[in-house]
DNA sequence: ACGACTACGGATAGCGCTATCCTACACCAT
DNA sequence: ATGGTGTAGGATAGCGCTATCCGTAGTCGT
């Protein structure tokens, strides 16, 4: 086919493409390719012509093929847990936000806590030969890590200060807040501190481990103090719980939650039973979802960075991708205990 | 390149390609392709063996180069205003339960309510060659319209029952809701009915459309029971609209508020400064978000059947995509005024 | 002064698929 | 027989880019 029967080809489809930027700018496409990438060398006087013909021509280059020919595409999967939690789809936004301004698409996917799912979801969004992975959590079984592994593909965990060195991750210590928010509730004088969890991810576990942790350390502690719920956490469940740890326990002086909206619906049932918190009950929550601020009491809880993670998440991806150096692979932006009067 | 090299190169980057399958299966490519794809005739026996060769050697298509040659990629593009309402997650999730057992991955764009950045990310998802388009209301430009016109992908509108009969939507009639919602607050004896409002999209000012026509039907419509704040909704300027209002006009004895999280902040605060709720104001809300059947007093409100149209609005665009005949371009999935204790 | 090296433009050959055209053959009606 | 029609497999030619190799000039060290 003629250059110039090509040309009129790629103008009925609609589609500018390099070729037609080449033969306006008067280089060959491959030029037009490298200038416009700013890969390898070539002349700034070029480089602008390229420029100038392009953007005349609204030259937008097509994904598709790019992924084709060089292997990658411009998309970065992130998976998330869940999207009923808002901790989530905070991250998720703060991840948009950090990923399109530089030119990648976030191709979601979501687990709902199963490794099965997990692993079915990796398979299928692989295959987009994205140029990054963000993911939230570590539930994934063996089978998960080694199509990372072997996908080449950089990959960064979130939420979690992840121990194993080889593997990038931007979070906090879930333990340790677990810990201080467990210290917080003895300062305060608590005694018989119930930890009451739903969900029961890695997440949720780690946060009992660091509460178990501080009640043995007192001398407080006692397996009937933990009280585990598979079932996901929502207000109704909270408010649920409350009233059958008080009936069971009803020596209880503090219920630690693991996640605000188990504690919200704990003190909005309290309010119902008339049960004065924190005189009788103090109340704490996790994460500090929209909304802790304004209950009544306000609710005590741990302030968690997610929107922070998911930037510097994807900031560190950002920099995988483009071989730079990441000088530290672990990355912990802590946590922030917010006293209220719930407690 | 001769066959055996290709097939070492394939086999080389770990990719197992049509060829493979084919030559496996001992036909030509085209007919893995047909085979695979059910397009065209092709003879029984050949497509088992085809398919018991892609099997064995675990192959899945390419997605780029699939997109590159048969100009449509097997994603769709979703864009919801905002993700710090719960109702717009609602209905991704549910968009993407829907359209994943399909083959399709879902391309998320946040507008934020912006016409601008809507027509952004309308110009840069829709180089992905999408199979076709999910939109969150209208609160597009006449360029993105345009786009979308031009670019010939299917388009599916959420959320309203837009009344063009060119355009498919799936929703319901905001004003309608509002103006029940309204009329529920009148056979409650109320006569001083506010309409607090925030964010102003336009299915909030729908909603307030369908208020002031009931409230100037009953005779009791003033301008001055427009309270609008263009900030976002959230329970906290929900508190603060209640403590404003009630302190600006006293008479008030009803409060509609748009959305359930401007409600929820509202009921809270008026636990806060003792004021009864039903008995002083009745409070109602629009959306029944998670927690609304918690407070105290349960918050009356409209239930919008997002998850429904969700479902709906990608079974229609799957219909739509695939050629099918959608009958009805409209589908309005109606809404429940839910009646607790607040009003 | 000479090879070695770097800088930079271009030609070539795909990436892994599908659209399109072509051909072979069977079957039917006239 | 003749031709028309339908069915099904294959060859060919790209989709719109980039990886890779090549070649020409200019530059540098010894």
């Amino acid at each position: 086919m003629s250059t110039l029967a090509k040309s009129a080809r790629s103008r009925a489809t609609g589609r500018t493409t390099l070729s037609d930027v080449a033969r306006l700018a008067g280089v060959s496409p491959i030029t037009v390719s490298r200038a416009l990438r700013g890969e390898r060398a070539v002349e700034a006087s070029l480089v602008a012509r390229v420029q100038a013909a392009a953007q005349e021509l609204g030259y937008v280059p097509d994904p598709a093929a790019r992924a084709l020919a060089s292997r990658h595409s411009a998309q970065v999967v992130v998976l998330v847990p869940m999207l009923s939690n808002a901790l989530f789809v905070d991250l998720l936004e703060a991840v948009q936000r950090s990923l399109r301004p530089a030119g990648y698409q976030m191709l979601m996917g979501v687990t709902h806590y199963d490794a099965g799912e997990e692993e079915s979801l990796l398979r299928e969004l692989l295959l987009h030969r994205p140029a990054g992975l963000l993911i939230t959590g570590r539930e994934q079984n063996e089978t998960s890590r080694k199509l990372i592994a072997q996908s080449g593909v950089p990959c960064v965990h979130l939420m979690e200060a992840v121990q194993d060195e080889s593997v990038y991750s931007v979070g906090f210590s879930q333990a340790d807040a677990g810990a201080e928010m467990t210290r917080h509730l003895l300062h305060r004088g608590r005694r018989h501190i119930v930890f009451a969890a739903a969900q029961l991810d890695p997440r949720t576990l780690q946060r009992l481990a660091g509460w178990r942790r501080e009640l043995t350390r007192a001398g407080l502690y006692q397996a009937t103090l933990e009280w585990r719920n598979p079932a996901p956490s929502s207000m109704a469940l909270g408010a649920e719980m409350f009233d059958a740890i008080l009936q069971a326990q009803p020596a209880t002086d503090a219920i630690f939650f693991c996640n605000d909206d188990l504690a919200q619906g704990a003190l909005l049932a309290a309010l119902r039973s008339g049960i004065k918190v924190p005189q009788q009950v103090a109340i704490a929550g996790f994460n500090d979802l929209t909304g802790s601020d304004q209950m009544l009491p306000a609710l005590t809880t741990v302030r968690t960075p997610r929107g922070e993670i998911g930037s510097a998440a994807a900031a560190m991806l950002l920099a995988l991708i483009n071989g730079d150096d990441v000088a530290v692979p672990r990355l912990d932006l802590g946590y922030q205990l917010i006293e209220r009067s719930s407690t």
